[in-house]
RNA sequence: GGAGACGUAUCGAAGUGGUCAUAACGAGCCGCACUCGAAAUGCGGUCGUCCUUUACGGGACGCGUGGGUUCGAAUCCCACCGUCUCCGCCA
């Protein structure tokens, strides 16, 4: 959510910082939202203000024996009158509330313009990628020849977008994830394992609500309602929700393995071959809340410390600067990782970092206070995969593979897998 | 699933229809005094949000959340959320 005084002061500043932006919101309505509600609330304020008075002067009048008939009869009247004009003020105020919850972030002046992932910036890369003395194989293929992933297992007992992994798949899996927990747990950040699945109140402090529902899945049961979480974002940014931190504990840094489920609206007939865009991918989440000046500085450091695991796993990758077009509903600046996937022939994302202000601190109310005596004001929050799990294997699958159809298992997941050295397929 | 208790400021806790919610009382924290210094003691201070104002200031709201009753609700009624205890069940 942005600073409703800062719409309010320099609306035509905010109306040209949002121009680029690649999203579906209207800022016109604004002035007259904001001035009925404002009118409407001096109006109600005005007449609490005799409602409080009189009820202060009927029990004076009591006690001095005297007659209240008329005034409480007027004050009736008064009452009447507030209880229709709250009705209203609430009624605006909902109407300002759910209309400032669809309009984006503001980009940082370092986004840069452009309209689609073409329009990226390129930052840096970490090695190259790998020249094949044979055909390599898409990881869907390696998984398939190994029999460690089997998407018709899934499509049997769930449906399209799922995947089995089996065996030494299964393994790999979770030793990437218990890799990228120690390493990131050895950056600083605490580990955290939280619920799987968030309320509406959640998802909305985080902004995936009230715009984009239909990406989200929704569990009900013993008649509440829950969403899935899209990403370890959700639950661990709203760890502080309505929560005022202690300054001199920031930054707050915070990694989390969940499952994170997407239903992947409006991707119908992309990437349906292999681990790229499921249902259901494993993710590692850094997430940090840090005092706005610091923030830059730290989602710099946030990015490092994602690519490092790439580093260590001799995964070439490149960082790239996201524009305007492409940044996203919450972010103010974002870096995304991409691991280099021969299959496609190009750098695949792999990791997201952002910086998203006070966007969501707003929206969750999450403040810290500098000394005990200063006024709260917003943290920032900030978060990145550390990494995408599911690519991760398909990354390894696929750079790490043999013209024998083995796949070379990465020294530093060796610990995690029994010291094993080489995934092969049965009876080699 | 059954029975019960409870949700008030940073913490503990009083208040059970009115003029004590900037919230009693206690603790913590900050400042000052006393002291060589500290402890102890004393004094003072110590929530947030919104509206309005150049400013000083003024006003509204908040006792888990949302409704209701009432001239007036922390207090009475209803629903929901959460916490705790006991029983049952369960990984």
């Amino acid at each position: 959510m942005l600073d409703i005084k800062l719409l309010r002061n320099n609306f035509e500043e905010v109306e040209k910082a949002l121009s680029g932006r690649n999203e579906d919101f209207d800022l016109g309505r604004f002035k007259a939202l904001d001035e009925n509600r404002r009118k409407l609330l001096a109006e109600v304020e005005e007449l609490k203000s005799r409602q409080n008075a009189g009820s202060k002067e009927i029990p004076v009048l009591k006690k001095e024996g005297k007659d209240t008939t008329s005034l409480m009869e007027e004050m009736k009247q008064l009452s009447d009158q507030i209880k229709e004009m709250s009705g209203r003020v609430q009624d605006a105020e909902k109407e300002l509330n759910d209309y400032m919850l669809t309009i984006p972030n503001i980009p940082h002046p370092d986004v840069p313009a452009g309209s689609s992932d073409e329009d990226n910036v390129e930052i840096r890369r970490f090695s190259e990628p790998r020249e094949f003395d044979f055909e390599p194989k898409a990881h869907w293929d390696i998984g398939a020849d190994l029999d460690i992933l089997d998407p018709e297992m899934a499509a049997r007992t769930t449906g399209a977008r799922f995947t089995f992994y089996k065996g030494l798949g299964a393994k790999l899996e979770r030793a990437i994830g218990n890799f990228f927990l120690d390493v990131h747990g050895n950056q600083g950040y605490e580990e955290i394992f939280p619920p799987f699945m968030v309320s509406r109140d959640s998802m909305t402090g985080t902004g995936q609500l009230p715009k984009f529902e239909e990406d989200a899945y929704k569990v009900t049961g013993d008649g509440k309602e829950y969403f899935l979480v899209p990403t370890a974002e959700v639950p661990v940014t709203n760890m502080y929700r309505d929560t005022i931190l202690d300054g001199a504990k920031l930054p707050l840094k915070y990694c989390a393995y969940t499952a994170c489920f997407r239903a992947e609206a409006g991707s119908a007939g992309r990437d349906t071959r292999g681990l790229i865009r499921q249902h259901q991918f494993n993710k590692v989440e850094l997430v940090k809340f840090t005092k706005p000046e610091e923030s830059y500085a730290e989602l710099e450091k946030l990015t490092a410390d994602a690519e490092e695991v790439l580093q260590i796993l001799g995964l070439p990758y490149r960082v790239v600067r996201i524009c305007v077009g492409d940044l996203g509903f919450t972010a103010a600046l974002k870096y995304d990782i991409e691991v280099w996937m021969p299959s496609y022939g190009r750098y695949v994302e792999i990791s997201s970092c952002s910086n998203f202000e006070a966007f969501q601190s707003r929206r969750a109310n999450i403040r810290y206070k500098a000394a005990a005596d200063d006024k709260p004001q917003f943290v920032h929050t900030l978060n990145g995969s550390g990494v995408a799990m599911g690519r991760t294997t398909a990354a390894i699958l696929e750079n790490y593979q043999q013209a024998d159809g083995s796949v070379v298992i990465p020294e530093a997941l060796r610990p995690y897998m029994g010291g094993l050295e080489v995934i092969k397929a049965q009876g080699d």
